[in-house]
DNA sequence: TTTTGTTTACGAATGATTTCGTAGCAAATG
DNA sequence: CATTTGCTACGAAATCATTCGTAAACAAAA
């Protein structure tokens, strides 16, 4: 879990990367049946794109017994900033500030939220006034 | 301009689009320069590409004498905004709050535009108080 | 022991996107 | 007028991502 990653994981890719940051270590069984919650798909399909995944060093796994553990090699949150550079240069010009705005003024933010970026502002201000 | 986008722009199709939407109405000769200040494009991937977005009605034409301006059919904010919720989904699972504090934690965002956001922020609570 | 089920491996089909070569015109140039 | 230049149209190749069928290994069940 200590690669920077640089390489974009495709949108699949990126499905399993949520789901075993949220298990952790994983079969492709249970992979699998994550998956299926949310669309058809066939077992071997998701074993495929394991390996591949694993060939590109997004996955590592380790065999227990008869099977293969899973688990993401790549952060969730340093691949989340990866993503979102890209996103904010592809469809916002660089203009992280236009994101924030749109996300703010679109998205649904609670007032707890709201307060705690609230307090993410003030503590940059206070950066940037050094 | 008037259509919500409902489908998602490819990688390719949004660079142009976003030369579009600075440039107005445009040649492919005009995009295809644009384009190759960014990355190496023949004129008739341009071409080919602008008249499959054409085919989607992404962008319209209209024939001035020997050639076609072409023109953005997609707003560039309906699409933004199509492209965030598809991101925040697929990226932060929804939480738009984190990509909020992930943007403006990493990405570059100046002081007047912090002030900015407060104003925007000011506003959401007016609102979800009432 | 035989059958059934679950696993990995792998090749190949499918599908979407991107890139480009070639052709056909029309206008500009010599 | 002949040639060159610049445009559109279009098919097809190349690339990339996704999906799945089939086979082989092996364990568990019958």
């Amino acid at each position: 879990m200590e690669n920077i990653p640089s390489i974009k994981p495709t949108e699949s890719e990126l499905e399993i990367l949520q789901i075993l940051w949220q298990l952790g270590k994983a079969t492709v069984r249970q992979v699998n049946n994550e998956l299926s919650k949310m669309k058809e798909v066939g077992y071997t399909t998701t074993l495929k794109l394991l390996q591949i995944m694993h060939e590109k060093h997004i996955v590592s796994r380790t065999e227990e017994g008869r099977y293969h553990l899973y688990q993401a090699e790549i952060g969730e949150e340093q691949t989340q900033q990866l993503l979102l550079g890209k996103f904010v240069d592809a469809t916002f010009r660089g203009s992280a500030m236009k994101l924030v705005m749109q996300a703010l003024g679109n998205q649904e933010v609670s007032l707890d939220e709201l307060d705690e970026i609230k307090k993410l502002i003030a503590e940059k201000e206070k950066n940037l006034n050094l």
